[in-house]
DNA sequence: GTATTCGATTCTGTATACAGTTTGGCGCAC
DNA sequence: GTGCGCCAAACTGTATACAGAATCGAATAC
């Protein structure tokens, strides 16, 4: 989860943000949730010190937002943000097929279709969790791949977003559907096929977003069932 | 200079991290140079506290390395981290193209075609510095022109390193080289030309990469000089 | 003359304290 | 009964204090 620099070392504040980003991505806090400093850091075990550094970090990967004198909260994406993300995406994954074409080695592909046989045992386990974390795993190794780790650390970030507006607004997507349209990613990138795999790559995407519920009135009925939880 | 969402309020850490980004990418601050905590909070007659903040968003933009109990660096980007970069710039203003040529309006292009003016007139008084900035900022100006505000984030993060890159790796790229190379762009994307857009988009960036100084011993030369100072 | 070790100083990492603002509720007026 | 205003509690923003690590220099041994 963390999106550090390798080197970097493994901090008290990293650990805070890797836990909070892992609540989030998770369902564990709900958009909207108010993260109030003391309780996070009686919770951890720190002072308010270091819980601010983390919130700071969360609040740069957009995970939360930062009111001023009033706190942090989990974000609650808006739906032309949304839009945006996938758009960017779509865009991303496009192009990266490109160095992926040229540069895949056959161990890579390998590894990819291992990655296919997990995404689908965890389908036929109907295991929700793990295929959920599986099939966006699929979109960090694509990235990982290409050697570039600048896109490999936005590739990540743009991932956590993506899981956050997934979960704000409820996805109809059948997980099915989705790893079979991996798979189709990975049989063009073994042969090779660079019109074909840019083809797949952004109709997946597109398709991923269409199968969100963007309706605009979704994200203000979150915000009212919130309040009677 | 600020990346911060609009409605983002402008408190006094932002202030200190604009101040230092502007610092570092009007090479006022060397690459490797220490920035030390209590120094930075003296003139900006803050606390430790809010430096520590400013240094940690600093951080995340790769503009400075924090060295666990050591401090905080300029950043000095490696070759392999430059070339990361410029080849994700390349995927990213290549894929722009595709945005740009179904969206851009008239009014979009005047204003490209007002910025170009802008350039030339630098480029014809030799203002150094101001022409560096407007050369950066027609990349942002297409960013924005997409209407894709992430995408528009994105892209002011990845402009600011590679102004870090290229200041450490003395560019010998001519100005007017470049400038033409914008107009180019800009006259394709007036035709909606896509193809064109994006060759020159992308061999646009490949140009100013292939421009750097990028052998291995110019980092540690640069290394070697500071000290020196 | 060179290298090494020890100690003082400086700086980072974290906790704590304090001031100013927001928030929620109670009471009062109408 | 409803709406407005004021007060107390809670929380954020910033400064300060303290402990531990790293750095630099001097002194000593070789």
């Amino acid at each position: 989860m963390s999106r550090a620099t390798p080197g970097t070392t493994q901090t008290t504040t990293q650990r805070i943000v890797d836990s909070i980003t892992a609540a989030i991505v998770e369902r564990r806090l709900m958009p909207g949730t108010k993260l109030a400093e003391q309780r996070l850091a009686d919770i951890f075990s720190v002072s308010r010190t270091v819980v601010r550094q983390a919130l700071n970090q969360l609040s740069r990967d957009r995970l939360i937002t930062l009111e001023p004198a009033r706190g942090a909260f989990v974000a609650t994406p808006s739906v032309e943000e949304a839009h945006q993300v996938f758009e960017l995406r779509q865009l991303l994954e496009g192009a990266m097929m490109r160095l992926l074409v040229e540069r895949i080695t056959t161990a890579q592909i390998a590894e990819l279709r291992a990655h296919l046989k997990a995404e689908q045992e965890a389908i036929a386990l109907n295991h929700v969790a793990e295929r959920t974390r599986l099939l966006a795993h699929f979109h960090s190794l694509l990235a990982r791949m290409t050697g570039n780790q600048v896109l490999e650390e936005l590739q990540a970030d743009l991932l956590s977003r993506s899981s956050l507006i997934s979960l704000m607004y409820q996805s109809s997507q059948s997980a099915a559907e989705s790893s079979a349209e991996h798979k189709a990613i990975v049989d063009a990138l073994e042969r090779r096929q660079l019109k074909v795999a840019v083809e797949l790559a952004e109709s997946h995407i597109e398709q991923v977003e269409r199968n969100l519920r963007l309706d605009p009135r979704a994200p203000d009925l979150a915000e009212a069932l919130k309040e009677h939880v």
